[in-house]
DNA sequence: CATAACCCTGACGTTAACGTCATACTTTGA
DNA sequence: TCAAAGTATGACGTTAACGTCAGGGTTATG
């Protein structure tokens, strides 16, 4: 309401810093400098002074980096690859629906390629992963069979009372 | 037909060589040995001149420990864990129901426990399973979403004959 | 029964994915 | 403004899960 005298509440250069996107991920500083040495998660800005600053959309990739890592078991190596060809995606996407067919038929072609690898990528993943699916899953039911065994030892435990017959 | 003049078809000393047990398992010999020293798989038996010998119990031991490996993605020492507490629970289980009760009320507090402790860890694995399986579907949907995009945008590009505009 | 084909036991090498530490610079908050 | 707290950049350390190689026995087989 009074003079502006620069009595901004927070953070000199906006941007979240590095050892607190560290701990809202649940990773490592060390862990954002890997990434980023690797290619996979570059932070939005940079200070003057030289310091990551990381936005929101970047804390929204390294979940999906880390989602890719734990539940996928992916690779850091196949994990860039995948990142890739989707980002590569969302710019054909992008570009294709925003200047309509303003393009050459030889950029067509490329283009086509790129969706098709793009596709095949993405269909071998999906069977991977249904086969993965389908093998936790009689796992599981392996698992729930195990414990009800279980169940089953321990009540025959509890109703044979000390040294029955 | 004849006299069995000693022709017996093959193997001296019966058993799986290592290199035929890490072949028929897709691992090296070096894998075998290095799970033995780790205590995960034992071959059933030596030869004389100390070579391993497996057996096929010995190969689906090997299998499920490959499983706990790739599909659930534990590493060595949790499958060790794992199978030291299912061959417990399995010494319990047949040695119970052998000689029927004929235990101290103490012994039977300490196979209770057992029982229990592997009661809670067959469930807390069970719910980490479901949880990664839930994870893992919802990632499908994503990818199966994601490949209906790119099989729209290559209908597009095919039916946009060249230079169309 | 000789010999090619295996196997044994060390023991050192390798790779991924960070951990840790030193040194020097930046940012923040009183 | 100035100290305390945080950060950057090397650079070396660490761990799991094997790979690889040497030197020397063992097995299968023509």
């Amino acid at each position: 309401m009074s003079t502006p005298t620069t009595t901004v509440p927070a953070e000199t250069e906006s941007g979240i810093r590095i050892s607190g996107a560290a701990a809202t991920a649940g990773v490592s500083a060390r862990t954002l400098r890997y990434y980023e040495e690797l290619g996979l998660l570059t932070p939005s800005l940079y200070t003057s002074g030289g310091e990551r600053r990381y936005t929101q959309s970047d804390l929204a990739q390294l979940a999906r980096i880390l989602e890719l890592r734990e539940v996928l078991g992916m690779n850091l190596d196949e994990i860039k690859e995948f990142l890739s060809f989707e980002s590569r995606l969302d710019v054909l996407r992008t570009s294709y629906h925003a200047k309509k067919d303003a393009t050459t038929p030889q950029a067509q072609a490329e283009q086509a390629a790129t969706v098709q690898e793009a596709l095949e990528l993405i269909e071998s993943l999906a069977e991977q992963l249904n086969a993965k699916l389908a093998r936790m899953d009689l796992f599981r039911s392996k698992l729930t069979a195990d414990a009800q065994r279980c169940r089953d030892l321990l009540s025959e435990l509890d109703h044979a009372p000390a040294g029955s017959l």
